[in-house]
RNA sequence: GGUCCAAUAGCUCAACUGGAUAGAGCAGCUGCCUUCUAAGCAGCAGGUUUCAGGUUCGAGUCCUGAUUGGAUCACCA
């Protein structure tokens, strides 16, 4: 029903300029804007394009075109012409019939026509170390990609593809034998995938001392790194899991299943799941095969030493390898075989990866490789590039301890809020449990928003030292404005409801032409993949409410009839606010 | 060095893909709680959109060049 304004526009217009100039203009090459908040109207058009068509000057041009309009259209009550700006005006019984729509729809916003079978990829941890800010930006980010793309009506499999194998968990395996007395989470207290990567580290901290060792004995550091020790037991460890010996297969497993509890428990509370995951340790051998076949097809090569390429300078691109001369797969084979796997498992339409802009390279070649195979679903893989998260002092590091851990960091944010709300002495009358929920709500929300705001493919700064603010353009604000809201809602004996013949404010149809955006704003966001488009539009809605809210009473208006026209304005700010917050996987506090 | 990306207020970000007077938040300053939640609202101040050219009715947005920062070009993943 709503969207059918802007086709109207489109037909009116392109009926005006057959009917005034002789001229065919394509309903669908219409542009309709939204008017700039500085002029009166809530729909534009632009007639400066045309000028060679209408051989008149712009404000005449706009004039003519508008009389035009508003004598075929019901919902015009009136137009204005700023220069070659047309502005319409719409009537308020449009405005009310719509809303009246809203009110009483089953759910906000327009599904797609042609609903696609999608799999969106993100998180895939390595299982040495414990997830860190840059994960949390990949999980929410994911996360909230799938959520939109499966309220916009596509089919979603979320999937996370667990890189359990190598030589940086072999590294952990070492170090645990050497130094970690049998420890394990349940007699030092602590979470898995920490204690793993506290032997992560414990290697790295031995292998350094060990080359500092050999470069003082006179070695050069060249030297140094040839005759590790630690290096030669780390692959040593790696070949034996390749063989499928029994001892290392048991502590890999053993190290593996901590860190998976731990990585569950992140998981969950942030509040992000999975419908299937592979694991590397079961995919890393199927991509041979393909590299087989391709090298029998002639679409890869081999070199002298055995090891097998793929040429991709008709692409502007370089040779790439496949498989080591040795018959050991790297990178990018396992990839080829994942993406069978899954193609296998799923027949999806489109495979998104969720993977950072330092990998662009990787996917791109990917990507055509499977479609030098000649694979059907090649055309389907798209790589959403998102920017790293990055401290003052640069790029995150585990290593180097320059690391902003993701359950620390939401247990300061959990802390942060409990010590908002007390300062602001709105813990009365909660009951602990719900005040430890209200807590956690507020403190991830918090986090999720500021992560999700900034456009995905930009890279964002954190500083540690400046908390993230609860003020603002911020997820507390948003979720402030909801618990208002109910709170209205709650203490309101009367049901919101939409009179056909209210007159509306400035500030309600603001409001309400608002909700109209929504339609667009979610077609966007699902194509770009965008949760940042969200975000804007949440924040844009509480903004429109709160500015509501302070200018006009709503349970003590003037009549019924404008009492529940504000109810119903408040009634559709919750859900949009609900529905706009799921997206982004931010829950929302009834009272706060 | 080749390729790709970014640069907007003191700071962190927007700007509907070429449209009107470049907008928010934070920080600073002023007002508003005896009325539905002040984690709010209203306002002031803050800009040569890195620089130099070009394209056209019109450029933060497009093209060229420069400067600065980042990524990538691994038999790491």
């Amino acid at each position: 029903m709503s969207k059918d304004l802007i086709l109207s526009f489109k037909h009116a217009i392109s009926k005006a300029f057959a009917e005034l100039y002789d001229h065919e203009l394509p309903f669908e090459s219409v542009k309709i804007e939204k008017t700039n908040p500085s002029f009166e109207g809530s729909f534009t058009f632009v007639v400066f394009p045309y000028l060679r068509v209408t051989k008149s000057k712009p404000e005449a041009t706009a004039e003519a075109i508008g009389e035009h309009v508003l004598s075929s259209m019901d919902e015009v009550k009136a137009t204005n012409v700023v220069k070659g700006f047309l502005n319409f005006e719409i009537t308020d019984q449009y405005w009310i019939a719509y809303m009246s729509g809203l009110l009483r729809s089953e759910r906000l916003g327009k599904p797609t026509a042609t609903p696609e079978k999608i799999m969106v990829e993100y998180s895939s941890p390595n299982t040495n170390k414990p997830l860190h800010l840059g994960h949390v930006r990949n999980n929410l980010l994911g996360f909230s990609i799938s959520q939109i793309l499966s309220y916009y009506g596509h089919d979603v499999i979320k999937a996370n593809l667990i890189n359990d194998r190598g030589i940086h968990i072999c590294k952990s395996m070492l170090a645990y034998n050497l130094f970690a007395n049998e420890e394990t989470p349940e007699t030092n207290g602590t979470k898995g995938d920490h204690l793993v990567g506290k032997y992560y580290v414990e290697f790295d901290k031995a292998y350094r001392q060990e080359q500092s060792d050999l470069i003082d004995s006179g070695k050069t550091e060249e030297e140094a790194k040839l005759q590790s020790k630690l290096m030669a037991d780390a692959r040593d460890m790696l070949t034996k899991w390749e063989q499928g010996d029994d001892e290392t297969l048991a502590l890999w497993n053993k190290l593996n299943g901590w860190v998976y509890e731990g990585f569950e428990t992140s998981y969950t509370r942030m509040g992000v799941d999975f419908d299937t995951y592979y694991k590397e340790s079961n995919t890393y051998l199927l991509g041979k095969k393909m590299v087989q076949d391709g090298l029998e097809k002639g679409i890869f090569f081999k070199k002298e030493d055995g090891s097998i390429w793929v040429d991709l300078t008709d692409y502007g691109l370089d040779q790439k390898l496949l498989l080591r001369a040795d018959g050991t797969s790297v990178y990018m084979t396992q990839d080829i075989g994942t993406a069978d796997l899954k193609y296998k498992d799923y027949a999806m339409d489109r495979s998104i990866y969720v993977v950072g802009n330092e990998q662009e390279y990787h996917f791109k070649v990917l990507k055509l490789i499977l479609k030098k195979l000649g694979q059907p679903y090649a055309e389907g893989v798209q790589h959403m590039s998102y920017g790293m998260v990055e401290l003052p002092s640069g790029k995150l590091k585990t290593r180097e301890g320059k690391v902003v851990d993701a359950d620390d960091l939401m247990d300061e944010m959990h802390a942060t809020a409990k010590e908002r709300t007390e300062e602001q002495g709105k813990t009365d009358g909660l009951a602990k449990e719900s005040m430890q929920e209200l807590f956690e709500t507020l403190g991830l929300g918090a986090l999720k928003y500021f992560l999700l705001k900034v456009d995905p493919t930009k890279r964002i700064l954190f500083n540690p030292a400046d908390s993230i603010d609860f003020q603002g353009n911020t997820g507390t604000f948003i979720q402030y404005t909801h618990a208002r809201g109910q709170s209205i809602l709650r203490s309101s004996a009367i049901t919101p409801s939409v009179a056909e013949h209210v007159e509306l404010n400035g500030y309600e149809q603001n409001l309400i032409a608002h909700f109209f955006q929504f339609d667009d704003v979610l077609k966007e966001a699902a194509q770009q993949m965008s949760p940042a488009l969200i975000a804007q539009h949440l924040y844009d809605t509480a903004k429109n409410y709160n500015s509501f809210y302070n200018q006009c009473p709503i349970l003590k208006a003037e009549n019924e009839d404008i009492i529940g026209l504000r109810l119903a304005l408040t009634q559709v700010t919750v859900t949009m606010l609900q529905t706009c917050g799921n997206l982004l996987g931010m829950a929302m506090p009834d009272k706060m």
